[in-house]
DNA sequence: AGCTAATCGAGACGGTACGTCTAGTCTTAAA
DNA sequence: TTTAAGACTAGACGTACCGTCTCGATTAGCT
């Protein structure tokens, strides 16, 4: 895409630097939530002066955005043919990830989104970052998309399935957990939502 | 609950002003979204002292929490016998209390979620705000919940359904639409959303 | 002027904030000089919020006028009748008030006008400063224009004299060492000034 | 003085840069004044690094002393023979260059020192460009010294006068009524100066 | 012709001061 | 005791600015 014909002018930014500010960040994020991550302290800590900081993450909400970005990084779903049992594992890592930002930096037993919902509202309060947001998950939903659509090609799921609703069927009753009600999101309710969103509620005759 | 014996001294708390500063800050918080509802404004526009605000609500998120709560009063839920019907009513009215706050001080073309994450991130600090919010949503969803077991009990839905896991397939496909995806809501999705999940996706053989 | 037919409503300002917050910042600006007196510390040190300060003094420039003005408080000048004597004195305690402003902060040997050019760099980006500077000179100034004009009425001093022209050429050449040449003035200075501008240079015959 | 015999190597210094970028700080300081006299535009309106800029002026206060020299420079007084027309013109000259910087980016009705202050202060900060402004006005008070010495030598001065310290009443008073009071500074002041210089204070007998 | 060395354009980088913003608390006098 | 008014605490956040450093590309003199 940009691959690099347009000569490179002036001092290249340092590669280093983007790689220690976000793992300062990752670090600062999950031991204290989204409160704790100070841009200071994080340019601070990686060495680096915050204008550098800033060139790169021009918000304190892009940055954190990034490091959710990048412990989201997972390029694959594994497609087993078992769509279940997929969509099961699939659940289940989004869960393992909702918990680790419900734990960051919350109090013992606090149930807290945390995290999650502070990324929410500082992309709510800028747009451009909200795109950013959007974009992230936009990315990571359409491999379960694709996922979801192989197994209606393969005639396990109804062909007039709309693949998307499914997704947000799933997902969507995960992040209200974390978000909304509190309640826990694990592998075990992982499990329930697929044998219930796949199974449907009428019954059956 | 406080009539009473305790006889109570000094000057009386002004009739008028919760009321006065809920509708000032109906007002303001769908103007201008969450971050647009200053207390410093609210107090000053309800002809109020700030200390009067903060007497009555402790922070603003219980000020946001108490709006959002006014603006949510409905009390029961219609029960047509149609579960698939009432559930889309159910849906789409609560698709229409999520659009309103998702204009609420957004720029014109923003898809922005605004004010519900930042309530969420709100409570994600106080966790005393965190439980009234909660107790809210849970409050409605009991609603929810009892109507489908009514349909459960009917014979309408299967028997060895679990009402909460539906519901949150339900509620929750629409929370992720307007927090994570931006993806609009509307009735015609609730009804999607609502078919999607009575009947399942696996093959109907 | 203000005197306070007016009611006064709500908190009063601290009075003991302002006399600390000064204190410091003379305490700061003499030891470290303009470039030392950092408005984060002094509210710090003074025991007050940013907030504080910056409600009495919008800006640092405007944070060490007011210290120059204190330290400039001297009311009145002596007037023994001997106009040689008296603005001798008078110079003399301006020259000793720039060099504490010179010393301040300043390195071993340097004969920087440090703090006096800076505080006049500030005014110049500052209508509002620049303003209130004037005035504190030219508060000053009266005083010993009023000391000139009364050796003028006592016929001490030539009856078609500009009383503020002499002041000028008298002030105007302390400052120019001070601020231009970097040349030293002492009491001894101050006294071969008045006798040359008080004498003339033209040859007398 | 450095002609010769140590032979240059490498790439000789471009001719033209020296040039185009004092002509591009004139021209900025002027228009706005020393705070609008950024190094990175001038650099990028002389079409030059900052690097280049940099390695000829090592510092935005010696670009600026760099332009004052430049605008000032004239290299002797006219002497008739008439040494209270002469300062007169002297005076003149220095009242409109100071003129000139007080205009330099200032609001419109602002009497505001600008310039000449800030490169005062500049100064401050650092010894050596201290030193070069010091030898600036040396270089040129010298001339108007040593006009005031042949009129002391041809009896129209008084044969005890400090030269030095008539020049620092009059030069003196300009630069105190444009860094200090803000009054005004033209040829009328310089003539009226001059006089009350010249003929001294004390009643003529 | 190649080697060496300095300059050049471009722009990232360091460092740090400054002021703003916003929530919630505290202190008055009056009701 | 509540109310109005407004000063107060607390601290994070982002901006501004100057001067340095690092690239790759030039342009000279020396060998």
């Amino acid at each position: 895409m940009s691959s690099g014909s347009e000569a490179r002018r002036g001092r290249p930014r340092s590669a280093g630097a983007d790689e220690r500010i976000i793992r300062v960040a990752i670090e600062l994020l999950l031991a204290r939530g989204y409160g704790g991550l100070s841009p200071d302290e994080v340019a601070e800590r990686a060495g680096v002066a915050k204008t550098t900081l800033y060139r790169r993450w021009p918000s304190k909400g892009h940055l954190a955005l990034a490091v959710v970005a990048r412990l989201q990084e997972y390029d694959e779903i594994p497609d087993t043919g078992d769509i279940r049992r997929d969509l099961t594992v699939y659940l289940g890592e989004i869960a393992v990830a909702l918990n680790r930002m419900r734990l960051a930096g919350a109090a013992e037993g606090s149930r807290s989104p945390g995290t999650v919902a502070e990324l929410v509202a500082a992309a709510a309060r800028d747009d451009e970052l909200d795109r950013l947001r959007r974009e992230l998950y936009e990315r990571r939903n359409a491999l379960a998309i694709a996922l979801i659509e192989r197994a209606v090609r393969r005639g396990q799921l109804r062909p007039d399935l709309d693949p998307g609703v499914l997704l947000e069927q799933l997902a969507g009753a995960l992040y209200y957990r974390v978000l909304i009600t509190g309640a826990p999101v694990d592998e075990e309710y992982a499990a329930r939502l697929v044998a219930s969103a796949l199974d449907g509620a009428t019954t059956a005759e």
